[in-house]
DNA sequence: TATAACTACGAAAACGTTTTCGTGTTGATA
DNA sequence: TATCAACACGAAAACGTTTTCGTAGTTATA
């Protein structure tokens, strides 16, 4: 194993002390160009780099910044990840990422550990768990701690830091107020349990869409998809009413392209019989038949809002640091899975 | 902001040196059973932790592994990811994550950052420009430099490393095999350009079981997908054949979905006019309607595969390290894009 | 009583870097 | 000739930890 060299090393042969080894590196003024020029050389010859665990230990921070969330397997989180890359590495950054299998234990874990002086910053959306007990100790101590902390998408109300998510309501509102544009009399809705924030939130802008239109909101046509039991049958509900759905808003993708495959083995014809509208960006719904409309929230650009406000609060001098919470727009991508809309 | 609290502060508070509150904290036997008491019941109440910056520089390890995939919104890498992140926690270690974009230059920029003391071990999927370019200098410098790496998926044959592959060309073969076996007379295949060598090797398997049921092989059945061109288009020259396939391996998930969606729009049925078989693990061949047959290539495990050999070596001691080279065998996952197969 | 052994702690080096503050030498100025 | 600045470099602290070695003071042994 090829030792790496150090300042110490190249100290040693030019018997010089270490500090003029340093400044030599740095091209200060302070030493002789010709020392400068040798040493300099010397350095570039064996690829000198400074340590960076030595950088660390001095200057207090890593340049790194680190990345809590749910799951890695979900491609929005995948493309959120890309815009924090993006704009970290732009910035000398690194990123370093957790998962917390929407556990609150391995939140804790994780983030204690990535506060402990590992990184310089940290990005979380919290786990079902979190939410679920709504206790969010470790957040506010990160916080007494003075750590930069952004929260995205799964975001908690009384954490005061600073916070991107995507604007719920409207997307569930934008989804909603398309099928009933588009002629759908019974808008049927796959949403989440309550505690499950962004869930709840497109809950809301689906009943707002129906309130605005003045049609009536039907306790049975909301599914809250209890994810412990098997998700199919729970949706197969709505096919057996003695007035079924006409249209389907489903507040994930996974939820939609399963209602597809239902409606599809109950002989529905999609678009005609039945349009289905999803939530989320994903790879699923460009690839089904018929693709699938659905509403995208943008996690790149998520992902890049928050590397930027996390940076921006970690480079902050001043004392008087304000926080801001940015909302990100969904947009509707109407593809095959809705019917036409009719201009008149 | 509340300061972290260190030994040294601990020192002054009972007017004690540095080195025995770090004894006392690791009860050594070298200090007094009441000192170590107070000293003890003190650094809990103030939740001391050592500090890992300090340490990192220490023991000159971060306890730390880093991994560099091509991009992080493929399925198949994010199950890789978890498999890592997986045993890595479970031996206390953390995991930072790079994306090369499948660009040589960001994978020598990733690979030189992390290489310099940012983590202890490194896990690599090669660039696509990197197996085009075939200029690997980085990663000979890297096992010079004595830092252990695992390469995965994407491998390189004359870098002496662990190694964990798919078996790409049995893959292919079980396919073909299953698609030959379904009662299928010609066979296309989507594959990749020959530098992209898990597509090369899977195509080998193709022509492996087409030799094997001594079935012609058609130059024009072999379609090589150039990403930077329309792939649809690519894919319709098929259904224009005067002899048009009726089975297609197409060597990712991807190709296989694109190519029910144009199969779909010429009126052909799936799988009885044509079966369509795909490669990887993804999420889209669930969804899809019918639902993709595919051979599975089992990230989650590859990733825990790799994990291990990597801290195998990291935590190697002796001095006759023996390099492996792991192959996790696929399975053939049967959805309702193929036809039954009919046992006499 | 001299020696040995044990107890309980401290000093200092080490990891590699940066930066502040000297300090000796040279040359110029009054 | 005395003073001063400029030049070119070194010493040392600092970041926080661990660990080896040294050493007072006490107790036990011969």
């Amino acid at each position: 194993m090829k030792q790496k060299i150090t300042l110490k090393m190249i100290a040693k042969e030019f018997d010089v002390s270490i500090s003029t080894v340093s400044k030599a590196l740095k091209d200060s003024h302070e030493i002789s160009e010709e020392l400068k020029g040798k040493i300099q050389a010397f350095a570039k010859f064996y690829h000198y780099k400074p340590n960076s665990l030595a950088l660390n230990l001095r200057n207090q921070k890593t340049k790194t910044i680190g990345i809590i969330i749910p799951q890695i397997v979900h491609h929005f989180f995948t493309k959120v990840i890309s815009g924090i890359e993006l704009v970290a590495n732009k910035n000398g950054y690194n990123v370093m990422i957790c998962m917390s299998m929407d556990s609150y234990e391995k939140e804790v874990l994780n983030l204690d550990m990535l506060a402990n002086g590992v990184v310089d910053g940290i990005i979380v959306s919290v786990a079902k768990e979190t939410e679920e007990k709504k206790d969010y100790a470790h957040f506010k101590g990160l916080i007494n701690n003075g750590i930069p902390l952004v929260l995205f998408d799964r975001v908690i109300d009384d954490i005061k830091c600073n916070k991107v998510l995507t604007n719920d309501v409207d997307g569930g509102y934008l989804a909603t107020k398309h099928l009933i544009n588009i002629g759908c009399k019974r808008i049927a809705i796959l949403a989440t349990p309550d505690f499950v924030t962004v869930g709840k939130l497109r809950l809301e802008g689906y009943k707002n869409a129906l309130d605005n239109c003045s049609m009536d909101f039907d306790e049975d046509l909301v599914i809250k998809i209890d994810e412990e039991h098997n998700i199919a049958d729970q949706i197969k509900q709505l096919f057996s009413l003695k007035n079924p759905p006409d249209g389907i808003f489903a507040v994930n993708e996974i939820y939609a392209a399963i209602a597809m495959k239902i409606a599809n083995k109950n002989n529905l014809k999609i678009p005609d019989d039945i349009s289905i509208l999803g939530f989320t960006d994903g790879l699923i719904s460009q690839y089904t038949i018929p693709s699938l409309s659905t509403v995208a929230q943008h996690g790149y650009h998520i992902g890049q809002k928050s590397a930027e406000l996390l940076l921006n609060e970690i480079e902050f001098q001043d004392t008087d640091y304000q926080y801001q919470t940015k909302i990100i727009e969904t947009d509707l991508i109407l593809r095959e899975s809705t019917k036409k809309l009719n201009i008149p």
